[in-house]
DNA sequence: AGCACGCCGACT
DNA sequence: GTCGGCGTGCTC
């Protein structure tokens, strides 16, 4: 028995597996995320290190194998937490433990901004030039080349020294013996917001958040550290019942995290929290460099922080007594990780919560079935919110029939209702905002003599239509231009097939010609900061129109807006996929929410083809439960979760042929390895997109009601390909209950 | 990252 | 010959 040990996970080049002997002490005393001390190197120096695994054989030539020298003091236990969650997530969710543990900790990477390391001449340039020339007499090529660099500037950063004028670590250290130079390295941590806490902003609660939190607050003080649901409608100040709760886990000197979807993130919430919380307070964001998280992971070691808010990696701050993790906007399909582990941050949270003995509260308007199944199973305490927090209304919604419409012979894109609605908030100086959805729908280029649809070379998908004449795979990036006549046919009819957003504004400024129109999608926001500056236009009452796409929905608060409208509200309802009527419930719900959050009351017109569509018709009723009855019935029926789990097995290859075999030989060994018969399997099948990067694509999923039996037969899948030669060219990622079909 | 090894010019 | 600087490659 070998123990896989990963050493010293700082340093790039050491990032890999190195086997160790158990000594008979230590023979039942190690686990895989136990952190351990191994000899390493020439000098068998003591280095840290973690057991990633446990092999059978030696890879590598056994007498050369060291054994494990101890395990490591408990005082560094926040890692040694950390990797134990990264064990859970391998286990969870398949791939190595490695990407596991990259997920999970902090990676110091070469970051030549954070600890300045600076060489710095400390000779006057008389003396330096007299040491030069010593060195040129006695032929030491490296100091000569160093000190005469450092003659130039006698200041000079690390990295720069010893990339461009070629010397290593150990010239700068026997300069440094010599006493002339010497190697500085100062800390400078950025990212820490200095901000005076005015006074102590008292929160005003109703009710209802009363009872949410003295409801948590119960079971926190008997110590019953347990998951909780805040079901609140949109208004209903869900922010402050996350900050009382904070306010008071802290008190307790614990710490919390909260997780947000990095779109919802908005300048007042931040403002908020520092506002409570002042610097104990620290901030992650995706535009952040490794650098700067680090450092934010620095003052977090140090104790400098309490509340760590950021997007789904920051669920892995290394606090020391873990207290709180708040999940806001649980039901965003941002929380599902896109490389592997593709875990799920919501699933992973709770995991981390049990672990750590803290409190798990996620939050939504329109939770995610996961979420209110677990409530409905006793796993999870549902604290709900149904007023709103400055007591306005509802917003009241009407669902429009564009079929009758088009009876009526309204072939505009905007309803009757809608425009009579838009013309009485523009004459009452009131704001509308107009919400396309246009999932899975970005403007292709096609032939409107022959249908012929302009593809990707590389990829099954067609290319997208983009400003300057450019035609852009949206999978792999591959572009070109924009075609003057159908390559099939010759016609000169082709072009991009655009009921996007331009087009809406187009119509808008047409039918409301003395309207200011903004428009937000992909194209608008493209520049750095373009997604706030056209938000704070609007919300400073620039325009009187915001028309936009899934982004406008999300998060943001515009008192002024009294209408809403959704032009076309069944665009995500038709796809194979079976998240499409709660994806479509969720938009239409939190779409409808964004009017009226002022005092004035809201009005929502909702556009569809298909009004008798539960996910619609319940929407429309702001009646969640509603849709989550019907929504389950359709879960249980076909074995979707959270009724059952399901696991995708994607499986990627260059051979068409060759992958199609391997995925074959997949399913069978899937069949054979599932004993008790407790799987369903299905395919392998071509995925919607069949072609990525000139690599094929199929997909194997399998169904249970137990979790455990489909982790296992994962690892039974995992281990069959790594000893299959057959799959050696074949890429596998498993994705466990996916956000979509692929 | 840190350490040893081996190459190469310089000095006894 | 041998000493010391310097680049390179390896670490279970």
């Amino acid at each position: 028995m070998y123990a896989d040990i990963i050493v010293d996970i700082t340093h790039e080049k050491l990032d890999r597996i190195f086997q160790y002997s158990i000594p008979s002490e230590l023979e039942g005393e190690l686990s895989v995320g136990t952190e351990v001390i191994v000899p390493f190197g020439k000098g068998n120096r003591e280095t840290r290190g973690y057991v990633v695994s446990f092999s059978g054989k030696a890879d590598y030539p056994a007498e050369k194998i060291k054994p494990v020298l101890k395990k490591a003091e408990r005082s560094v236990a926040i890692e040694s937490k950390l990797v134990a969650l990264a064990a859970w997530m391998k286990e969870q969710y398949g791939g190595t433990m490695i990407q596991a543990l990259k997920t999970v900790l902090p990676i110091k990477r070469k970051e030549p901004a954070r600890v300045r390391r600076r060489v710095r001449l400390l000779l006057d340039l008389e003396d330096a030039k007299e040491k030069l020339k010593y060195y040129l007499d006695k032929n030491q090529k490296a100091r000569a080349r160093l000190l005469a660099g450092l003659i130039d500037q006698p200041e000079q950063d690390y990295e720069l020294v010893t990339r461009k004028l070629n010397v290593t670590l150990t010239v700068i250290r026997s300069l440094e013996e010599q006493g002339v130079v010497s190697l500085e390295s100062e800390e400078t941590l950025r990212g820490s917001v200095h901000y005076r806490r005015h006074k102590e902003e008292t929160l005003h609660f109703n009710e209802e958040q009363e009872m949410a939190v003295s409801r948590f607050w119960e079971d926190y003080r008997r110590r019953i550290y347990g998951t909780y649901l805040v079901y609140g409608v949109t208004g209903s100040g869900k922010t402050e019942v996350y900050m009382e709760m904070i306010r008071r886990v802290t008190g307790l000197g614990k710490q919390a995290i909260v997780l947000i979807p990095e779109i919802a993130l908005t300048y007042q919430t931040v403002l908020r929290f520092y506002a409570h919380f002042g610097d104990r307070v620290s901030i992650l964001n995706s535009r952040m460099s490794a650098g700067e998280r680090y450092d934010q992971m620095e003052r977090v070691k140090r104790g400098e922080v309490d509340v760590m808010i950021g997007p789904r990696s920051a669920l892995f701050t290394p606090f020391q007594k873990l207290g709180l993790i708040v999940v806001d906007e649980e039901h965003e399909s941002a929380y599902k990780s896109e490389q592997v582990p593709r875990y799920h941050a919501r699933e992973t949270a709770i995991a981390r919560g049990k672990m750590e003995g803290a409190s798990v509260v996620l939050g939504s308007a329109t939770p995610s079935l996961e979420a209110f199944y677990r409530c409905r199973q006793g796993k999870g305490t549902l604290l709900t919110l149904t007023l709103r927090a400055a007591g306005q209304k509802l917003s009241k919604v009407y669902t429009v029939d564009m079929r009758e419409e088009l009876k009526k012979g309204n072939r505009s894109i905007l309803s009757d209702r809608l425009k009579e609605l838009m013309r009485d908030r523009l004459e009452h100086k009131q704001q509308i905002m107009l919400f396309l959805n246009r999932r899975g729908y970005a403007g292709f280029v096609s032939c409107r003599s022959c249908g012929y649809v302009v593809k990707c070379p590389h990829c099954d998908v067609s290319l997208s239509a983009h400003k300057g004449g450019r035609l852009v795979c949206h999978y792999c990036g591959y572009e070109e231009r924009a075609k003057e006549a159908c390559p099939s046919c010759g016609s000169k009819c082709i072009g991009g097939f655009r009921a996007g957003t331009q087009q809406i504004e187009d119509i808008v400024k047409r039918e409301f010609a003395h309207a200011r129109v903004l428009r937000m999608d992909m194209d608008t926001t493209k520049r750095k900061d373009g997604h706030e500056k056209i938000l704070s236009a609007f919300s400073n009452g620039e325009a009187d129109i915001l028309v936009g796409t899934q982004m406008i929905v999300k998060g943001h608060d515009f008192p002024n807006v009294t209408l809403v409208g959704i032009l076309a509200a069944d665009m995500s309802l038709y796809s194979n996929d079976y998240r499409s009527g709660e994806r479509t419930f969720e938009l239409l719900v939190q779409a409808a929410g964004r009017a009226g959050r002022g005092c004035a009351k809201g009005e929502a017109v909702i556009q569809t083809y298909s009004p008798e569509h539960y996910s619609i018709r319940m929407a429309a009723q702001q009646d969640y439960e509603g849709f989550y009855e019907e929504e389950m019935r359709y879960r249980k029926l076909m074995g979707y979760p959270p009724v059952s789990d399901l696991l995708a097995v994607l499986m990627t290859g260059a051979d068409e042929q060759h992958l199609e075999l391997a995925a074959g030989y997949l399913k069978e060994f899937a069949v054979r390895a599932d004993k008790q018969k407790s799987l369903q399997i299905i395919g392998p099948a071509s995925p919607y997109v069949n072609k990525v990067n000139d690599e094929y694509r199929r997909v194997l999923y399998l169904k249970c009601q137990r979790k455990k039996t489909l982790t296992e037969i994962k690892d039974l899948l995992e281990q069959y390909i790594e000893i299959n030669r057959g799959f050696d060219c074949i890429k596998i990622q498993f994705d466990f209950n996916p956000m979509g079909v692929f």
